[in-house]
DNA sequence: TAAAAATAGTTACCTAGGTAACTATAAGGT
DNA sequence: ACCTTATAGTTACCTAGGTAACTATTTTTA
């Protein structure tokens, strides 16, 4: 095994499964990008855009993109902070009636991919890609 | 474990390797999806860009870009084939001349990204990538 | 063999995510 | 208090990769 394999491979799946989110996702009128923002603020209610941006392991640029968009869609809105420079970002109600299709949308996905995968596989992938991110961070 | 974070680290960890490769590769003046199409060519010699396409997984749109800008360096020239409607695309030999200095820089990156990971936790997530991958296409 | 379908590659345009340079606000040091 | 530095967010512009629509060839088929 040389090591350009293992790169290209984890490379080729990463690609591969953001393709068939987007797949998924497109018929319900939002992106990926979207959704990881919304899983989260579902999750945590109300956070900064840093806060998103550090969570999500993304740069400041794309987080206001898709927060932008987000926000002409109406899924979330951008309340000024006690600090006037931080702007806090919350889902709207329309946002959390939409939710469970999204959910149920990206989940049924996610069975469908996994399902090929024995669970313990899944989780001994998950433990050694959790494991490496934590090495290089 | 949710399905949601085995997806979101593999996703993580695949853009933090991408980033480091690049931070790699500027110096010397290419970039990572350059290097992709450079490594295999290097070792299969001439490929049409559907073969290159099929190889790295990747549609066509992008490699005639990626191509495009190997050829303005002169790194790559495209050859007519038969087939009036391929091309065949080979290393120039300024690419040989410097593809030892890049083949130097990549494999160090590797080495040290993986350098905290064991070489059984490698072989491991290798095997579990390709195998999921297979499964997938 | 002429018309239809498939294929290789390009162009235009979209999202995802990165850096650099900028603005506006907040915090610290003198 | 004032000036400097740090921080949150935006804007502009770059690469990476995707789809749709197109051109030019080749292959199939009627």
């Amino acid at each position: 095994m040389h090591s350009h394999d293992l790169f290209h491979s984890l490379h080729q799946l990463s690609r591969h499964l953001t393709n068939k989110l987007n797949e998924v996702l497109k018929p319900m009128g939002i992106y990926g990008s979207q959704w990881a923002v919304i899983y989260v603020l579902k999750k945590k209610d109300s956070l900064t855009q840093k806060e998103l941006c550090d969570y999500l392991f993304v740069e400041a640029p794309p987080m206001t993109r898709t927060i932008q968009r987000l926000v002409k869609q109406g899924y979330v809105r951008q309340v000024p902070g006690q600090d006037k420079r931080e702007k806090h970002i919350q889902l709207t109600d329309e946002a959390l009636k939409q939710y469970p299709n999204w959910e149920q949308a990206v989940t049924e996905l996610n069975q469908t991919l996994l399902s090929q995968l024995p669970k313990t596989s899944q989780e001994e992938l998950f433990n050694l890609q959790n494991y490496w991110l934590n090495q290089l961070l």
